[in-house]
DNA sequence: TAATTATAGCGAATCGTTTCAATAAAACAA
DNA sequence: TTGTTTTATTGAAACGATTCGCTATAATTA
């Protein structure tokens, strides 16, 4: 070998061509194995490897790009990195881009408008592949969705779906989840079951207040007014434990008895538990509770949660293959249809539900 | 304006050229206002700008990173993404970023050596111009660290010095915070108090010691050989609440009484939380607990964990401060030495210490 | 008025790849 | 032998932006 290219820039084709004695396209050809190297003879083939590696050479991933106008990268913008539900999903995106050795370029919107756009923004001038976007919480408007649909460049939307939208989504089965928790409860015997439902703009909110409903209906069962409260529109996340801490708080003064109190999410079981921990109520003897979700600390938790998991991982692998599909598809100039997939949730029974005594 | 450039592809300058009529070179000039456009009169810079904006122009980045080997993009590579603790230093990096304008592209190694490499391989294709470390947890041995400095690019490591190295670092003062740890249950009048220890393959876990062997010896407290545990070196994190579980009931059985139980980290914390509650010893009535590091869950739960706080907002700041500071001097041809930045744990008093009664 | 200096703008080269069309030699068929 | 394919390789033209050096006015100074 003779001296690597003397000062700071790194070793180019170009490099490789000379030291191997090809030209730099038979190089490119043979280190790509472009459908041309059918022709080139296996000797030459080794040659050129064999000093393409003696260089270290590394092919320059801008020049590339800038040719085949693919990076093999895709964006994921979430709401809130904190969110421990968010977590997890970035985990099953991250473990299937993997196998497909694409990288992630995360942007956090911090539950902010003018973020979300912004980043927006960056990704598409960084030329991403496509777009994840977890939307769980909060409210993805008709504006951002414009927004999304203007980069035209293939996005699946996580946690919530679009109506009418030409967006692919993943989604949980919020209807079914809800009601396999409640005939949960229904199955231990409980009767006085209290609701704290999510806020009202959130549509996840509405599709578990449905399945609640299905199943009382189902199963003949008495919702009592008095025994539903809401967590207010809010933007902050964490503040949902307070919230819910809050409100559980007032349904206790009420003096209305419940033997089991049903959680919009994980969060709010939290706050809830927080609540008749102080009020001396013991979980599970006096009162079950359950969430939904199943985020990391739910089973943490003494006693451990019980809950509807969303197939975090699943759903991250859904939007994965979904995006990749959708990914190559433009890359052939095909178009494809939307898709909106809808995954089952797993009752995981724990600690905190218990049958009436 | 005219028409749009008809076909798929993306307006390129030459279109604002020829639109506005002016050179390409000159388009570039105005948009970027490099230096000559001290020279440009401000009607034709305004002439430039209207027609970009009219006809949607967007620089491509990859024709722009080609010549100026510059992307504004950062690896992150983290050993979890699941670990609260990592979330949250994730936060802070996130925060600082966008302030400076520049993404990351995210790799989790899932704790596993292979992957690490492979992660940095694509991010040192990718010409990333620097690289974050997450190394809380977890054995990076002497090799990771030569991989690391082999690409040659600004990096630093978050949660973890390496002895004598090069690479910049941004620790938290764990021997310090473990003194204050100890030094609260003291001052609330526990004497025999139990230490569940980290695993010994860890660096916190001794610089945490030290901390307590530190009060120890200021205040002549007995540390009693029979109540100190070690978390077992093993690389399943999340086993780490059972194992925290199995060794605090160990303890137990051993009927060497204690009222106090120091616990490596917060998630050691909650194992020992459980195994109290299972054998029924109130807390903290019966007896205080505290943690170290407050990730997330530990102000959720009931009752909120009295823990030591790693300031992981300021440490991710820090960290891409330094790290930016190193890109911009490599990329003037300055280097600078390696910074070792080492910020105060913060004690944060919640509901699982209570004095002696 | 002539010489000098600012001011405006452009052309061409460059960054490192990939790919297309072209060429030339070798292998085969007629 | 001549003509056609197959095999092996290459030069040159993109891809889209930046930058250096150059020219041509206009403004200033001597």
């Amino acid at each position: 070998m003779k001296k690597q290219k003397s000062r700071k820039g790194a070793v180019t084709i170009r490099d490789v061509a000379r030291e191997s004695g090809f030209a730099a396209s038979t190089v490119s050809i043979v280190l790509n194995n472009a459908p041309l190297s059918r022709y080139i003879p296996p000797a030459t083939k080794a040659r050129i490897q064999k000093t393409a590696k003696g260089l270290g050479y590394h092919p320059n991933i801008f020049a590339k790009s800038l040719r085949s106008k693919r990076n093999h990268t895709v964006g994921v913008i979430l709401f809130d990195i904190t969110d421990p539900y968010c977590t997890l999903i970035l985990r099953g995106i991250e473990k299937s881009l993997y196998q497909e050795s694409y990288l992630p370029i995360l942007a956090d919107a911090h539950n902010e408008r003018a973020r979300f756009e912004r980043y927006l923004e960056m990704m598409l001038e960084r030329r991403v592949e496509g777009l994840l976007v977890l939307a769980n919480w909060l409210y993805l408007d008709i504006n951002v969705l414009a927004d999304l649909e203007r980069g035209k460049i293939p996005t699946v939307i996580i946690g919530r779906e679009l109506e009418s939208s030409a967006t692919s989504s993943v989604t949980v089965d919020d209807e079914g989840g809800a009601y396999s928790a409640l005939a949960h409860l229904y199955s231990l015997g409980h009767r006085k079951i209290a609701f704290v439902r999510g806020p009202k703009a959130l549509s996840s909110s509405k599709a578990r207040w449905r399945g609640v409903q299905r199943f009382a209906r189902d199963s003949r069962l008495d919702l009592d007014p008095k025994l539903i409260v809401d967590l207010p529109d809010q933007i902050n996340l964490n503040a949902g434990v307070d919230d819910a801490f809050r409100i559980t708080e007032e349904l206790l003064k009420q003096k209305k008895s419940f033997t089991a109190l049903m959680a919009y999410d994980d969060m709010t079981a939290f706050g809830a538990l927080r609540a008749l921990a102080k009020a001396g109520i013991k979980v599970p003897q006096e009162c079950s509770i359950i969430g939904f979700d199943d985020v990391n600390p739910s089973h943490l938790m003494v006693p451990a949660l019980t809950t509807v998991r969303q197939p975090m991982d699943a759903m991250g692998a859904s939007a994965v293959s979904i995006l990749i599909d959708g990914i190559t598809s433009a890359a052939e100039n095909r178009t494809v249809a939307a898709i909106h997939r809808k995954l089952p949730a797993e009752l995981v029974i724990r600690e905190t539900t218990q049958s009436i005594s």
